[in-house]
DNA sequence: ACCCTTGTTCATCGACAGATGAATTTCGAA
DNA sequence: TTCGAAATTCATCTGTCGATGAACAAGGGT
């Protein structure tokens, strides 16, 4: 018995080699560490928040030294930023993409835009990546989902990353409903913007409350839904008096 | 010069007396000390989350020694519940007398029910006690807020004080929209209640975004604005095809 | 007048936080 | 071949965290 204790104490204290490591075979390919640290982070950040996970945390869930995150990212909040700024332009480039795809379509069919369609442009791409994208962008889109909630530095990351998306939208929306109110189509985007970061979360709360009825993950429901309520919304808020 | 710095010392030093404080005469009420420990804990958990804040920061705001929150609330966490539970029946029970008061008027005048009437009284109330209830209300509400979008513990929290309320508001429209499916409600108060979450954050977000157009603290115009979307969006979801 | 309860201050504990510097190893360019 | 840059481990520092226990003072019931 004691014989065993020995060997495993021996083999935990390997002397876990130092240094740059061998350069794997280019076959299979062990991911870079820094990605590994971001995917780390990004998974404890979006369940935690940002004081709520301690960089120790990251390091052993990343499988990597407490050092290393200080080596790729300075300091803890470096890191947070990362985070944040690794697929934000990924996903809004699709959803930019969709915009002005949907808006190329009508034009080009010589249809009128409707505030469904450009709201389905603006919002489905972010159920996709969640969706589909793999755990990462679902941890992702929490993360976004809290960090719209922050009152503190939740408001520059948003102006700084989403701005330009929504500028998108509100633009493509007004062609929609020519005689709406710039202050009117603010607003509604308002509540348009709680619905989907509220979606975005995914904390399951919608699927408790209805005892099962709706799915909180299930891309089609929560996109048509969204679509119809939000384009209701604004045609009800943007008609003249 | 160093005349100064000793008095300073000295002043600082000052033995501070210990034991239980001698009652205060009635007139001048110094506030109850956990009352002063809830209020400063609601103020920084609101901005800073539950881990970002330390009980040494809530007992330096709230003018008293750090074991006095160990004390009154036991853990950390007990002070949070603490907070959080403070203020919720009475928010709740403005809202659902709100809702039953509406309801019986429509009832005596001889009018059907509405989506916007209904919604109006479900939200409301939070709106009034944000603006005119004082400086602890607004941070509840963006406590709330910010609790709603966390995926561990703020479900729980959320479906243990807010649910009545909820099930109120879904009984109530279904009278309004008799023709709606059960999940068709669901799914439409999943979008009122991201909007009217995001509201009770006021992050300043919709302000800077529109150029200052629209103000997040606007009582009449952030409830018009709500009413009217959410309205339509109900009507729009719940329509048979 | 006595003493238990309540409310408060102070000193301190063990744990752990974020961060750093030195040593170590490999890669790749000159 | 040599050597600097890149990538990693380890040991450790300083500060702070949540929590506790003892001392102490006033109130209130008996």
């Amino acid at each position: 018995m004691s014989e065993t204790v020995v060997t495993l104490k021996t083999a935990a204290k390997a002397p876990a080699r130092r240094g740059r490591p061998p350069k794997a075979a280019a076959a299979e390919r062990p991911a870079e560490t820094s990605e590994l640290i971001l995917d780390a982070a990004e998974d404890l950040f979006s369940k935690h928040g940002f004081y709520g996970v301690t960089i120790r945390e990251v390091a052993r869930e990343a499988g990597v030294d407490t050092a290393l995150l200080h080596y790729y990212f300075g300091t803890k909040r470096g890191l947070f930023d990362a985070v944040f700024l690794r697929r934000a332009e990924v996903m809004n480039g699709d959803r930019m993409r969709a915009m002005n795809a949907y808006a190329a379509a009508a034009v080009a069919a010589g249809e009128p835009l409707t505030p469904e369609g450009v709201i389905e442009a603006f919002v489905k791409p972010v159920f996709e990546l969640s969706a589909k994208g793999g755990p990462g962008w679902k941890h992702y889109c929490a993360l976004v989902s809290q960090t719209n909630a922050n009152p503190l530095w939740g408001g520059e990351a948003m102006t700084r990353y989403f701005d330009p998306v929504v500028y998108r939208l509100i633009e493509l929306v007004r062609q929609a409903l020519p005689e709406a109110e710039p202050a009117d189509l603010f607003w509604a985007y308002h509540n348009l913007s709680g619905a989907l970061t509220l979606s975005m979360g995914e904390t399951g709360r919608l699927d408790r409350l209805s005892g099962g009825l709706c799915r909180s993950g299930d891309l089609d429901s929560v996109l048509s839904y969204m679509v119809r309520f939000a384009g209701a919304g604004f045609r009800a808020v943007c008609a003249k008096p």
